[in-house]
DNA sequence: TTTGAAATCCGAGGGAA
DNA sequence: TTCCCTCGGATTTCAAA
């Protein structure tokens, strides 16, 4: 069933605070709280709200060194490189490509040291793996988890 | 005030479902409720915790197409190149860094049409910018938000 | 700081429109 | 579907250790 302008008013909420009451947004709403309460569990249970979680301040958790590593990889190990990849704590994102990488990953350590102990030993110590290339950034400015739909 | 186990083993619940009740904590923890509760309080207080949140299905929401784009900028106009991509909301990511690109971003859209008109468009429309690399991902393997601190 | 109890408030489910 | 209502349980506060 498709979304519409409620859900994306109650996704946009929940994703500003995910600990807003039901009993809150129905008031901004204008509905009954069991609606949106019932709303709520359908996008979860449709998988569209895919989790309830929270953001930790990089600066104060797990480190603020973010870096992009672009893989090359022989085309039959693919796989299982990525699933090592996956299973790296520090490694928070991967993708697939075409060119000029075969697989695009991103890095969350505390510092380059961590960065080449825990990433790139384990990295470059995988069976398959061609080359890396890292991107090193100085700067976090934004970092969103997802686009919040247009309340069309 | 610095973490201790008890408060590392609270954000691990909370990063996998931030819904998780302080009761169901404290039982695990053998703690009073109220105990947990004071926690989670301070560590959204101290910034530990940035946010409580939801994370969307790109799938059924907002798009899945993630484009990573390097940006080469004229050095005066930096700062007013990252305002400008601050602000789109298809722009997920914005990064700083000192070579091969000047800004590292994440988009996400639905498709590459949407990748062109609300992305690419705007960008070489800024001012200052000087050039823009695109890589194209083809398919999503993993996508944290964070690494949860290990429990020492 | 943690605790335990008290009071308020919320979430969850069922039945009616 | 949405709404109303109610019960069980969670949140929140505070005084005491």
């Amino acid at each position: 069933m498709p979304m519409d302008k409620t859900d994306y008013i109650i996704l946009e909420k929940l994703s500003r605070d995910s600990r807003t009451h039901c009993t809150e947004i129905a008031g901004d709403l204008g509905v009954a709280t069991s609606t949106v309460h019932k709303r709520v569990n359908q996008l979860f249970n449709e998988g569209i709200i895919e989790q309830f979680t929270i953001v930790l301040n990089p600066d104060k958790s797990g480190g603020n060194m973010t870096t992009f590593i672009g893989i090359n990889v022989e085309a039959e190990k693919k796989d299982e490189v990525v699933r090592v990849l996956k299973s790296i704590d520090n490694v928070l994102e991967v993708y697939e490509l075409l060119e000029p990488y075969d697989i695009f990953i991103k890095a969350r350590t505390q510092d380059i040291r961590e960065l080449k102990e825990k990433v790139l030993k384990v990295i470059n110590g995988t069976s398959g793996v061609l080359s890396t290339s890292s991107i090193l950034t100085t700067r976090r400015h934004k970092e969103n988890t997802c686009v919040i739909p247009r309340k069309e």
